[in-house]
DNA sequence: CGGTAAATTGTAACCGGTTTCACCATGCAA
DNA sequence: TTGCATGGTGAAACCGGTTACAATTTACCG
């Protein structure tokens, strides 16, 4: 049984156009060996019969896939999407089709790293808030795609992601300036199975964290400490935990607008006014963080996608059998992070 | 100059295990035709050399890209990416990848719409919140492949959708039962050039509102009705409009939760105590909801997504030429709405 | 106008799988 | 033992493009 409708090829319009597939194919591929009248009776046939060249042959023919892979927690983590929002803009205008995969487990990252990491699957990968180990980074290497990674970082690979020190940093100076001295930081469980998955932003805000108290002679107090996973809920527990201490903070800097939300939860529950009693700030800038006046840290998620989305393709038009064996360098870059002030932060009130 | 490290082939696997390609391929297949002996010498030899089938060369012999599509606003509408997740947790399972197309404008949706359905470029298609006109059903139904609708209905093509009318029916009545006489109604403008992406949700929930009220014996106030774009800040504006009109409503239902978000604004620049003053139901449920704690419509937008895959699966397996002539029937389906109440809904406050 | 270089064009061999069809080796009945 | 059905196997033809290489034409020179 046949097909009903059998496509055109190449080879109908070679027919069609009086020439060989050879002249179709350089019409097509915009080669300038064709001359006037063979070019005209090519490009009349191709109207004509409404032609579009198979891309799976192509494919097959040009040993590329014209197609990448982006690699991502996406439902896990809100910020993927915005991240993902970046790449699809840059990749929209490009040749290449968009391929999501979505990791909840670490059997499924490591799936994917070990399946699609072939060239006749993909041209490229985007790696999203998954941070490879070493084994990975080489398996990267080894199978010679362009690999890269956007907020995740290895040393041996090319990666795009936010200065998560630096927006500890202002986040915490910011507490300070307003005249805080007991802040308490809330992040995700740094040594948790889930920390794998996830980049190592947690311990970079921490650090920033660090030094913004150093730098202001502000002792480090354990007791000001928590870690939970990434829920509001949980989240809510943790600062209530740190709101009915004997000694609670003036100020928590929540490591993420989700644990912040959460924060704010126990302070109503505690009948705390926000920013008087308590003063909070988040990380990410997410929808709804407009919404509820949070102060928060900006990282510009979609434009840290947009870059990742360039960096590939810049990679993807130097191939890597360098011919002078010198490895290209991994070009890392990091996007600017900002403090955006909202309603949830203001100077402590003076105790009696 | 060749490439540096040539691919495994199915031809070098035959070779080392002293068959023909055609018995590779068999045993590759699960075909039961190939006897103890060669079929354990190919099996060894597969795992010698570490082969896996080039896919491209696949899919071009099959003529089966193994790949399907999504083509959604998915960053101008929050809901899509729910309904993106519905999709992925199903395809993830099957042989086939996912490729996203975001729709921005008109015309890439229509960009997208021609240059897409290609049997060559995808084996079939999920489209998101974005009605077919006629033209584009036919276009669809000419190109043979299967397309399934969610969030948006065409009497020629299968789809997945939510009970909107139902929906807008739900929201109203629960407001009649708490006690609600004059209740408004705020949605997306129903004319508006993006009108035409995004489904007909708006006028099936204002159905539904409409049956709900003549149920009741309630008069269908226009006063009371307003439309603006999909904009918690223009919401915002109407609700104001509204509730300082000569008799305002004490319940407005609003066509979306970022509309709801609107109203909420609203009510505190009036002073309005919500419940209290003001009863407020919005539709979708996204994630903010719950953690302001408005009462809205769950529309289970993963589940549509997830309905939505399975639907496709299926007609992949039931290829279009049915031998019988007779075609398939479109087979849509609806998922069921529910009411979330929360704490933005009240029985009015009874009035000197 | 002959001769050679340069530009066009066509033939056929790829890319790496799947599958038809012919062939051969069995197994079993006559 | 022959005859025939059965089923495993391989050679080669696909799928629909690209491109190396050879053949042909054209351009340009003395």
């Amino acid at each position: 049984m046949q097909p009903i409708t059998r496509s055109t090829t190449i080879r109908d319009v070679a027919r069609l156009a009086g020439v060989s597939v050879a002249t179709v194919s350089r019409v097509l591929n915009g080669n300038h060996g064709v001359r006037g009248p063979a070019r005209q009776a090519v490009e009349r046939a191709i109207k004509t019969l409404n032609f579009e060249p198979n891309q799976t042959a192509r494919r097959l023919s040009l040993g590329k896939t014209f197609t990448l892979a982006a690699i991502a927690p996406f439902f896990y983590r809100a910020s993927s999407v915005e991240r993902l929002r970046g790449l699809e803009s840059v990749f929209s205008t490009s040749a290449y089709d968009l391929v999501v995969y979505n990791v909840e487990t670490i059997e499924t990252r490591d799936r994917y790293f070990s399946e699609l990491l072939r060239p006749d699957r993909v041209d490229g990968v985007v790696v999203i808030s998954l941070s490879p180990d070493d084994a990975h980074a080489e398996a990267f290497e080894r199978s010679g795609l362009p690999v890269v990674l956007v907020d995740a970082v290895h040393p041996r690979l090319p990666s795009v992601h936010e200065d998560s020190a630096l927006g500890g940093y202002l986040a915490t100076r910011h507490l300070i300036e307003l005249g805080h001295r007991r802040i308490a930081f809330i992040c995700d469980e740094l040594n948790a199975p889930l920390s794998i998955i996830g980049s190592n932003a947690n311990i970079n805000r921490l650090a920033g964290y660090r030094r913004a108290l150093s730098e202001a002679g502000l002792p480090l107090d354990p007791a000001l400490f928590r870690e939970g996973p990434h829920s509001k809920r949980l989240a809510r527990g943790l600062a209530r935990e740190l709101l009915t201490s004997p000694n609670p903070p003036t100020a928590i800097f929540a490591v993420s607008d989700t644990h912040a939300m959460g924060v704010l939860d126990a302070a109503r529950d505690l009948n705390l006014r926000v920013p008087g009693d308590l003063s909070v700030v988040g990380y990410d800038d997410v929808e709804v963080a407009e919404y509820i006046g949070l102060t928060t840290i900006n990282q510009s998620l979609e434009k840290s996608g947009r870059r990742g989305a360039e960096l590939l393709l810049g990679l993807l038009d130097t191939p890597v059998d360098a011919p002078t064996g010198e490895s290209v360098q991994p070009g890392s870059e990091s996007i600017e992070v900002t403090l955006v002030v909202r309603g949830t932060t203001g100077a402590p009130l003076q105790r009696g």
